[in-house]
DNA sequence: CTGTTAGCGCATTCAG
DNA sequence: CTGAATGCGCTAACAG
């Protein structure tokens, strides 16, 4: 190995005088004191003299110090990184997510590291692996289906992990979220309340998401034969919505609603009934789920569930940090979301 | 400090038998071999017998074992992290590029910490100490406006860096992207071979981009008094793009084309269009900036500008990581972007 | 091919 | 309030 020689090839680093970057044991000779007293000022102990203080934060500035995070964490065990793994992070809410959690994670002085497992249990559990072996402390999941072998590890290992993005209390896991399946009854009752009696639900797949499922049991649940429900399953994304009231349409069915359990499949859903003739909510009435930044900008505006997708982001990431930090215990909560009432839906 | 003790509340961890976990010398113990062995064959060295090698890694297998990255980091001053900070992740083709940067660090067993700068330079230059202090070896940046004091940082501590989503090369550091210049220039040109003489510009906040910027320059640069350029600046979401476009409207003067520097804007674009009463691209036609995924799937396809996020954030992930294995140069990539040319541009 | 050993940089006892 | 000494778990010389 070699030791203490930095390598450097930039050449935008030419011309410059580069001062070693100091260590702690540099720190201290430039202070005159011990690497334990500026161990100590570094990390804010108050057992230091006012004087003593400040001569060591001058040496820290003077030698631009910055702690080796791995000293540091081999030495406390603690690396101060979360992990975080999402289906996708693209075209959706997880976006908004992810922005909220990196954000509360910063204010603490924590870091996250971020995977994307395309909503695939053995891509996850590769994941959490590597991610488990870069050295994050807990981990953060979407939904409640995991493989075994993942629940397995995080128990052998003690890791501390939180469920999201669902409501479940049969869980074993701590869970932070917010409850799809009575949302999903909510959204078919407020369609049902207006009237309409025959309702469209699109949907993402099933299989890769126990969040739809669970919205497709709230829906369910909500109609007892009435409203009459019918479902369409297709892709995640605007084409699916669109390739979906294609489909629907074809079906010859007269449906006075779509309820999207997705406002990217909202966003599709516009697009086909514009294309197809159709005047929402003249024609037939929409309503989304998630309550993307672009939703109530849509023509019309869509109504739709508000999901606290950045609060959900906010709480875990400070759970978690409380957790890590004071053992203080993950206490399942519960988020509401809510009905934003818009133009999309009409009254029959 | 307490040493080995590790603390459990979570109550989902209990009945269980939790065999402690291996560190290195367990492992070594279990094998009947010294600590060196074992640190080889799991660091694939290959001057380990056959058997032996087996021997090691039943041992490893038996203990659950995974090596402690910070005690490696420690000893081969690597920490396998490389930082990414981008302006914002919502609603935009960053979400993709992060993704793809992501995929590529994890295939070579890197990972990603993140943060968003909300395009401020203060608080890019607050996360990246942040993110040094937490071990990055390497950043990833978006555009080349960053404070002196961050480049000075990256300097002094030989941080290696690369700047993407722009092609400029006076900048003295790596660049990996394409040329919004260029690229917007081709934008205007394609409308003018369309016989648009009036094209009305949307774009987002210059001072928060120099990508922006450059946009502005390159449509400025092609149309040379004609075609007639009018700029319209707004904030960087839907709702900016139609506000934009009823400013526009309420202006007067009769555009036959509009610009949109990106894709969420022309969204924007199509919905106060559509409310307005216009027709797209008989009454007006519009060209967008990204090429999201979703854009092909809007009524009618919005002809844009594609924009190689993915192969870029593969392109720089990769690259970063060969020069901090072996030491090779950062090469300064142009990744080209293309007009994709669909259904929203109407020929005069 | 395998084992012994010396740090990596830091936090934290334990003395003083 | 301050300092000296120990070890976190691992990698990489160096010896055999």
């Amino acid at each position: 190995m070699m030791r203490g020689v930095s390598i450097q090839i930039h050449s935008w680093a030419g011309g410059c005088t580069l001062r070693k970057i100091g260590k702690i044991r540099d720190v201290a000779k430039e202070a005159g004191l011990s690497i334990a007293t500026v161990s100590r000022v570094v990390n804010g102990a108050t057992n230091v003299s006012q004087p003593t203080r400040e001569r060591v934060l001058k040496a820290c500035a003077k030698l631009d110090y910055v702690p080796n995070p791995a000293a540091r964490a081999l030495s406390t065990n603690k690396s101060r990184t979360i992990a975080a793994i999402i289906p996708t992070i693209e075209h959706s809410v997880f976006a908004k997510y992810i922005a909220a959690i990196e954000q509360a994670l910063s204010e603490r002085n924590y870091s996250l590291v971020m995977a994307i497992s395309n909503a695939d249990e053995i891509e996850e559990l590769k994941a959490a692996k590597k991610l488990l072996g870069m050295g994050a402390e807990a981990f953060i999941l979407t939904g409640a289906a995991h493989s075994d072998e993942l629940y397995n590890m995080f128990e052998r290992r003690s890791v501390p992990h939180v469920l999201t993005s669902i409501w479940d209390l049969r869980n074993t896991s701590a869970t932070i979220g917010y409850d799809n399946t009575a949302l999903a009854a909510q959204a078919v009752e407020f369609l049902a309340a207006r009237g309409h009696a025959r309702i469209a639900v699109i949907h993402g797949p099933l299989a890769q998401s126990d969040r739809t499922q669970a919205r497709k049991t709230g829906a369910l649940s909500a109609s007892q034969e009435h409203p009459a429900l019918d479902f369409f399953e297709t892709t995640l994304n605007v084409a699916g919505g669109k390739h979906a009231v294609h489909k629907l349409l074809r079906s010859g069915r007269q449906y006075t609603a779509i309820l999207c359990f997705s406002d990217v499949l909202a966003l599709g859903t516009y697009f086909a009934l514009a294309q197809a003739g159709f005047r929402i909510p003249d024609d037939i009435s929409v309503m989304g789920f998630d309550n993307l930044d672009w939703s109530e900008h849509v023509v019309p505006p869509l109504t739709t569930i508000n999901l606290p997708a950045r609060r959900m982001g906010y709480e875990v990431a400070s759970q978690l940090v409380r957790h890590l930090e004071n053992s203080e215990p993950i206490v399942p909560t519960l988020l509401s979301g809510q009905i934003i009432e818009r133009r999309s839906v009409h009254r029959i």
